[in-house]
DNA sequence: ATGGATCCACCTATGGATCCCT
DNA sequence: AGGGATCCATAGGTGGATCCAT
């Protein structure tokens, strides 16, 4: 049981410079050729390591300290390589949430981003581990982040998820979250009625993480 | 697809006399030991035989006719061993259903009971398919079903759900649907407050059962 | 380089019901 | 023998994310 943020933190760092090949190996797990069908390897090789409980359940990586896990693929110029997900986007508002009551609030309050080499040259063994960091949103960037949900969350509630696009949000924006583009999701349309469309979810952009790794 | 209940229940009643083994061997299965490790195994042999297609989806079993299929195992007197489950008890009435809007009113709308010999003396694979039956109930069967399930669904909107026995309602009551006693759902208690509790299911009593299929 | 499409693991809910204790 | 407890298969949802066509 970790006792703070500071703690984990330290604990993390300790798996800086590793390969992902050195960190398997401890782990007692093996690395995928590629992760074009292991997608989520990595971020769950990273959680095993550190001991986060959480699995599926919708709360915080480490519950006892409320610190959320994301790793996150960079290039050769520090630059992430994907967006990050958040949470996946509720279709139903039954009753007016609020920002500060939302999933996006909890999720992104406090992060613990463990970078991981992801230059497409370089195979998935050997990719390292860089140094994680620590970071909870500034002032500033909650109220872009908070402008961006309300916005997105304001046309889920008006029934107007069809014309949802990724371009939608500065920081924080929409896209699919499925198996596929045939799943269906109960959502409603414009006048009320119920309909099916493809769950999404929200996501970081890659401009706005790349400042965050920056930054720190 | 078929054109109409009479079709599906003379088609149907081809089955009548046949054994378990026999149709376990058109249909290409295996007959497992017996049913402790595969308690519904008889009723998707009978799915499987009659093309049922709803899998898991909450519709009927032949929802083109609007018919549901239940197997019914029967001890030597010609009486169901065992009550029938019908759905899931909802734990959250969010808005106030109607019955006829319930699960309930429709999957008992239109019921094809296909009864299986079930004698303990009997080996798995040698009990006999007895006559399948089409029914729906009378008027005075629906009214003591929708009796039963007004005061049963009344204590779940009123929060009472830890009262409720299944000795509780005539023809339909209420017992566990889980995979043990330690599964939980989410409910709301008498003041409102969010609580978990074991999921629960609508069943039929095995004393209206029998005078179901004793009467057809 | 953006954004729509997709992939795995794990867990839960549902549909099929019967087991088995008191 | 009533009713609380349990079992399997399968689909779908969620958390982990990256792939890849334009």
């Amino acid at each position: 049981m970790l006792k703070d943020k500071n703690e984990l933190l330290q604990l993390s760092q300790q798996l800086n410079g590793l390969s992902l090949w050195q960190l398997a190996g401890l782990c007692g797990v093996t690395v995928p050729d590629s992760q074009r069908r292991a997608k989520g390897w990595a971020g769950q090789l990273i959680e095993q390591a550190l001991g986060a409980t959480a699995g599926s359940l919708p709360i915080a990586d480490f519950p006892d300290i409320g610190v959320e896990l994301k790793t996150i693929p960079l290039d050769v110029n520090g630059k992430p390589r994907e967006s990050t997900y958040i949470c996946v986007l509720p279709m139903r508002q039954q009753y007016q949430v609020s920002f500060e009551q939302s999933v996006v609030y909890q999720k992104l309050h406090c992060v613990l981003w463990v970078p991981i080499e992801a230059t497409p040259a370089i195979p998935l063994a050997e990719r390292r581990i860089l140094k994680p960091r620590l970071w909870s949103p500034t002032d500033a960037q909650w109220s872009v982040l908070k402008a961006d949900w309300q916005e997105l969350t304001d046309m889920v509630a008006l029934g107007e998820i069809a014309n949802i696009r990724a371009s939608l949000g500065e920081y924080l924006h929409i896209r699919p979250k499925a198996a596929s583009a045939r799943s269906l999701t109960a959502s409603v349309n414009a006048v009320g009625e119920p309909i099916l469309t493809l769950p999404r979810g929200f996501y970081l952009r890659t401009s706005f993480t790349g400042q965050i790794i920056r930054e720190n």
